[in-house]
DNA sequence: GTTAGCATGTAAGGAGTTACATGATTTT
DNA sequence: AAAATCATGTAACTCCTTACATGCTAAC
């Protein structure tokens, strides 16, 4: 129980983990490692890093001392000890949630400061999670061929080739990642 | 108010549209229009046929003459003609939900049922969807370039790439709607 | 004999959105 | 003069998932 968004505790506590930052400033940057379109409410944030203080995993500081220009007084929050060790215990996980659309992103993010293995585990993992919807697309092809259109044809063909171009960019990063640096990088 | 899942809605009436089908049967093709990832449950498919019954778009009728096998009677599910009028009245809607991530997919796999000129708008607007996020990854990569590690570039780099293909294949479908046949078509 | 597929549902809870509340400053 | 951007937060609500409850048949 009391799970949570784990992976929006991840991608907060990686931002924080570079520099102090204000939630105005914080959800901004979470378009970048989230991806751009689901962008963050207030609602969600707010009492996202409420719930970060509250397991000392962060600090918050009304820092009135700078009031740039008269704007309202920003507070900023900073990454603890045990938020850098709590980052470090979810970066070191590699389990198949780490590979499911929502959060390969964030975790891809943060590669970073992720130990070459968990890499390779989290890339594979994605892989065969992209081919296992390559075959449930293939098989629905073929299942509703007299029965679909050309326009839902054409959203089938569509996926596949998306997904088959997503495997292709893992391989690459995997070779890479092995060492064996492929011709194209 | 009452707003539901217009876009489960939608995927259910269109789906019946074709031939009345019990709930089971239902939900392995909704996997084909909502796309393979986003299987729904079925805490989320009955609650959404009960809502669709006391609208009085669909009729619900238990099997019991034909109990296959020995199997459990299943209920079939039927659209009214309240349901079809409704169905096209959701369809003919071309507003700025119909090109988000959630709902173009199913708005597409129903395009054989629908006008034109509301295949062109969605179409349209899906396109000027994603130019404005190349816009904001353009920015995001502009804005963070020093910050940005070798990872969180080649993450925005893929995802524009994916977004510029996309815009390809609308421009390709929105040429084959004007009739102007391209020659890859 | 046990796993997988067929088949329908409910209750509790989690994650997130929208709308509201408030107000200053900068740009158009 | 209006609109956008800066800035923080809460309350109500929605959509959806997970886990539970039930039981039969076919395949391995």
């Amino acid at each position: 129980m009391a799970r949570r968004a784990d992976v929006l505790d991840l991608a907060v506590l990686g931002l924080l983990h570079d520099s102090p930052l204000h939630g105005y400033e914080l959800r901004k940057r979470l378009a970048t490692v989230l991806g751009p379109f689901r962008v963050l409410s207030y609602g969600t944030l707010y009492p996202c890093l409420k719930h970060l203080s509250d397991q000392g995993w962060i600090t918050s500081a009304a820092n009135d001392t700078d009031p740039v220009g008269g704007r309202r007084a920003r507070i900023v929050y900073e990454l603890t000890a045990a938020g850098k060790e709590h980052f470090d215990a979810l970066v070191d996980e590699s389990g198949p949630t780490s590979w499911e659309d929502e959060s390969f992103g964030v975790r891809f993010a943060f590669f970073a400061r992720t130990p070459t293995e968990v890499r390779l585990r989290i890339l594979e993992g994605r892989r065969s999670r992209l081919e296992e919807r390559l075959d449930s697309i293939s098989t629905s092809v073929a299942r509703s061929r007299e029965r679909a259109d050309q326009y839902t044809l054409e959203l089938q063909r569509h996926g596949l080739e998306s997904a088959q171009r997503e495997v292709r960019w893992l391989n690459e990063l995997i070779s890479h990642e092995r060492g064996e640096q492929p011709p194209t990088a």
